[in-house]
DNA sequence: TAGTGGTCTAGACCACCAT
DNA sequence: TGGTGGTCTAGACCACTAT
């Protein structure tokens, strides 16, 4: 098959990414299945006219997020559980899910606004999961806090039909570009219960807890992200250092 | 200051790992402190004679790990939290200590072996922390197993004094090069109390369970990691997909 | 032997920041 | 204006795998 997507030099996305996301939307689609190769690096620098360098690049992203692996001497492989999710982007399984036809799913469960120190603050409680056939599983548990001084008028929008990353980029020209979170164990509480269900013998959940910036630096959210045992947090490590050795030594 | 380590072209490590170890090492040390600017690209390429790619390459691996971090105009600048821990690798840990005159320690609580599915396994269990002055802080309960049928004579070690990476990578010529972990949260228990003290009000431990695997992809051991809720556990992301956005759209 | 990924060179142009 | 990092090109040589 022919490219039907091709690269645009122009564009204000580095060639890279634009490889990137073609890649891993054909893998998370089931394009290129799990064990297979996907096109070697000559073959996609051709293809799309490109150097070896850039097609690397994109494939170091795929790599990074668990999609591939590459061997010398055989090739670029897909390998990834069912639902892989690094932990920190939530995106990720949404695409998943999607591409597999379920139906990802947003319940807004408070919207309000508090007092913070730097003035009116938006309070969104929000749990997301998929829906399979007539049952929905939620598989996390998000609260953000939002500066209504910042971004005036947030509260009018309906966060359960629209993305609130979405919003923020049309209506205020902000984009989530890097996020600085740290983990704990919270206990159930009756909001778990909830939404994750009371059949869940647990002493407590993994959380997520801190702030996501902007590519300017900017403080965009301070969010809690409270993940369902029925999601396997997986996480890949890889020390990259050439020899096969951990920093330590 | 001239530098005192030269890159080895010739060593069968790449020249990016070592000049990533060398300017790791100075941070680590506090040579570069936090918020200072490391030597520009430019200038690390004329000292070390090689060129940029390879320099970005070096400063790539800093800023995954989350050390540094660049900024077009201004530099790469040394940002880090103290005791800035990705989870997976104590042994950024341990440097860190060891760099601030702390001393890293290990304590052997369990050696014995088991009857796995592949014949006998080495099951070791060992609490692992920091000396100030007087005081131990244990800071991650690590229980290990690995295959005695792979590893012959690996029991005879005293594993109180050596390090068990270094006895495998020493005597059995193998190295870790890979994990994979899955998240979980463990109830408190006699072992955690014990460990990390009964001061504790915590409803479960963060828990790190999984394999580890060499460069060859072989299975060194498996591996389950509790944390001491001490242990501030970080977690940065950025999406470094170029434009700013999580890959979910 | 042909093809794969891993490393490295020697340039180029650009956007952004400090001066 | 000069220096910084961000992107990209067009090669090269190597180690390893498949056949």
């Amino acid at each position: 098959m022919a490219d039907l997507i091709v690269l645009d030099p122009h564009a204000p996305i580095p060639l890279y990414t634009q490889l990137y996301r073609i890649l891993r939307l054909r893998i998370l689609e089931g394009q290129y299945a799990e064990g297979d190769a996907i096109p070697s690096e000559n073959v996609l620098r051709d293809e799309h006219g490109i150097t070896r360098s850039t097609v690397r690049k994109a494939i170091a992203l795929l790599v990074n997020e668990g999609l591939v692996r590459q061997f010398r001497g055989k090739g670029t492989i897909v390998s990834y559980a069912p639902i892989n999710n690094s932990v920190w982007n939530f995106g990720g399984f949404t695409d998943y899910s999607r591409a597999r036809g379920q139906r990802p799913v947003t319940s807004l469960l408070e919207q309000a606004t508090e007092d913070g120190a730097n003035g009116p603050v938006l309070k969104l409680v929000r749990a997301r999961g998929i829906a399979v056939e007539d049952v929905t599983l939620f598989l996390n548990l998000d609260t953000s806090w939002l500066s209504l001084k910042r971004y005036p008028g947030l509260d009018i929008f309906d966060f359960e039909k629209q993305s609130l990353y979405q919003v923020l980029r049309d209506h205020y020209g902000v984009s989530p570009a890097r996020s600085e979170l740290t983990l704990s164990v919270v206990a159930p509480s009756a909001l778990t219960t909830k939404v994750f269900g009371d059949g869940l013998d647990v002493p407590g959940f993994l959380c997520a807890t801190g702030d996501v910036f902007s590519s300017s630096d900017e403080l965009v959210e301070r969010t809690s992200v409270i993940y369902s045992p029925t999601l396997e947090m997986r996480v890949g490590t890889s020390w990259s250092t050439g020899n096969g050795q951990p920093p330590g030594a």
